[in-house]
DNA sequence: TATGAATGAGAATTCATTCAT
DNA sequence: TATGAATGAATTCTCATTCAT
């Protein structure tokens, strides 16, 4: 089908169609995954002539890659607005976690782009020299919060930052990455406001009651 | 692609290739996704005439439902035999997080069929009845468990089954499931005999440090 | 997918399957074209295994003739119970035209299968003597009737009876025939009583206004 | 079959394309119906890539109802050339007859159109507001044909102008689209210039014998 | 006479991508 | 920078027909 011309011209503007672009691809890699993506619709939803998207991103996995990056630095900015480092343990923790859980229910295009970019084994990702650096800091500052909650007596010894990194983005990320799944099986809504702070409560007991002794 | 005749014609055994097209199919719709995967490759893989799995199986999506299925009734099967019942209480905790853990690493297939089918927003599991009905004895076995434990004096109170379930799932799922993006973000091998090791005792120290009161 | 297998197997009663078979392949071949029509759905009609099928009519085009032979018996059995040599000439052609309005309206299949075959360029027709037989009856008789109306000073003189057959058949069918595109185009219903009643009188009037000289 | 790549490449012009497009599926859809047709076939013939017709065109069924579209502006469009509002009324309808039987003739694939237009129940006549409005003008001509002939004391009162519209293509179409048959059957050549000279003095006969009183 | 299993060839349609301007 | 026209290679699915019992 001839793409339907827009009724003026798309003013040149290299940032901005660029952009469109991004922001469109996002949705649709979100919504149908990297296979199920249709270069046609992203063309479609940006308000783009298709070959545009070629002239800025040589083809489907650079588009892919590059959403995926961008993913990335907007998750990792945001983190560290947290000032984890001048917080106390416990409350550091507590951020962390809401943190984690909010993001993915404001940003559940993320929670899809990871899922897709795991089936094709980070095949993108591994070439993204960007991504990499921007994750050393996050472990340093969990780090820096556990020994300073071990140091206060707080917390049990011998935590390791990356696995505890792992575990709370872990509760959030099954939870609302599955949850079309799980509710379907468990036959509960799993989204409704109570079950939400249900859910933020349960995993604050339970990263907590691991971490803290008394 | 001209398929290559079999040097035997396939014996006529109706059972055996339809499993050899639900084997085939897992194989296929774990590496690549729905999307991404071909059912001429799908007939390839189980040694079977294309049209045959449009004999069996109506189309791509009954295909997998069907895969989906028969892997519910797998590690639910499983799950089964591990007598939760009739040991006590930390015990059967920790065999379910080993279970479960050990599951996902012997059928990571598993995982990304879920993956995929909550890409798709449970599109296909919702219309199975089946399903549904595989996860209540799941639910109640571990209620019953978390109550033993509790009056043991061994548990916190008030624990949901569920959100427990869904931790525990989550914290191997995630682990598993994303070590491709992981292991390529912290620049860490998340897979070697010694990382399992960790991660496996990780869990258990917080999930047990979580509901063990002293 | 494999035929559901009925409840109970089919009795074996050769001449009732092959009629079944025909009586099944007549609506599909109506209602879809030679083209359109599906082996699978004139087995599943009959009730009968598609094999069997193949084991009474060689193939799909051999079963369409058979289908268009007994179609053809079928009319022309009916047509030679109007007695047209035995009632005066007027009544004669009314008759005529009545009853192959008439038969049109019960057998649309009829006029779908002619059509059809038409578009074939008579293919399968070519191939049968049978057909070509049940004819010259027919425009003997009518030629009598003709003649018997010009002797009795009743009917203009010269009228070639076959021209006078295909006319009085064509204006059923053409009507008939294509009344699903002529009722969209002049936007009006053709098929209810009033309108029946209106045509038949038109060709009666067009016919005998032609014939009859006074 | 693989296509053979045009020795030059196709101008890139898209009025061109879609019309060649056209073409070619009138003689295709008219030479073996809607379901027998094939669109490799018609791509072929169009001397255009395969993929051409669905950028234009949606699928086949869409691309039927615009030949179809075509086909009835074709028509319509000569018939509003006969100028039978200035002519007396007998030679107006002498001219329509003559035009309907010249045209069918000329356009074989307009009657083939019809039928399987027809056999899908009008189905996608019934989605275009477009033919509908071709019509009425037809008709009201006619009536006033029909009109000025009874006021002229010349034809009988009473006719009506949509029976007799469908009377008079009917003669023509079912002796033209049928001949296949009607040859075969009645063993007679039909379209032999002595044959056609003929049909259409019967016809002219038939329906102002009918129309004309004395 | 009757049937479930199996298939090769081909059907419509889709898709990422390139050409020409 | 931007776009309408065009395409080759797949991709899902269909269909008449045959195999084996």
């Amino acid at each position: 089908m001839p793409q339907t011309p827009a009724a003026e011209p798309r003013p040149r503007d290299a940032d901005r169609s660029q952009r469109d672009i991004l922001d469109a691809a996002l949705g649709e890699f979100a919504a149908h995954g990297l296979g199920g993506a249709r270069m046609d619709r992203i063309a479609e939803r940006a308000g783009v002539n298709k070959r545009l998207i070629y002239y800025y991103f040589e083809n489907k996995d650079s588009l892919f890659l590059a959403v995926l990056e961008r993913a990335y630095e907007g998750i990792r900015g945001e983190e560290q607005g947290l000032n984890l480092t001048q917080v106390d343990p416990i409350e550091a923790i507590r951020r962390l976690i809401s943190f984690t859980w909010n993001y993915y229910i404001a940003h559940p295009e993320f929670l899809s782009l990871l899922n897709s970019e795991n089936l094709h084994r980070a095949r993108h990702l591994k070439q993204s020299a960007k991504v990499r650096s921007m994750h050393s800091p996050l472990v340093q500052t969990l780090a820096g919060v556990l020994e300073r909650g071990h140091k206060a007596g707080l917390f049990r010894a011998g935590v390791d930052p990356v696995q505890l990194y792992i575990s709370i983005a872990g509760l959030s990320y099954f939870y609302l990455g599955n949850c079309h799944t799980l509710s379907t099986i468990f036959d509960r809504d799993l989204l409704g406001a109570k079950a939400q702070v249900e859910r933020l409560s349960h995993m604050n007991d339970l990263v907590l009651g691991y971490l803290v002794r008394d």
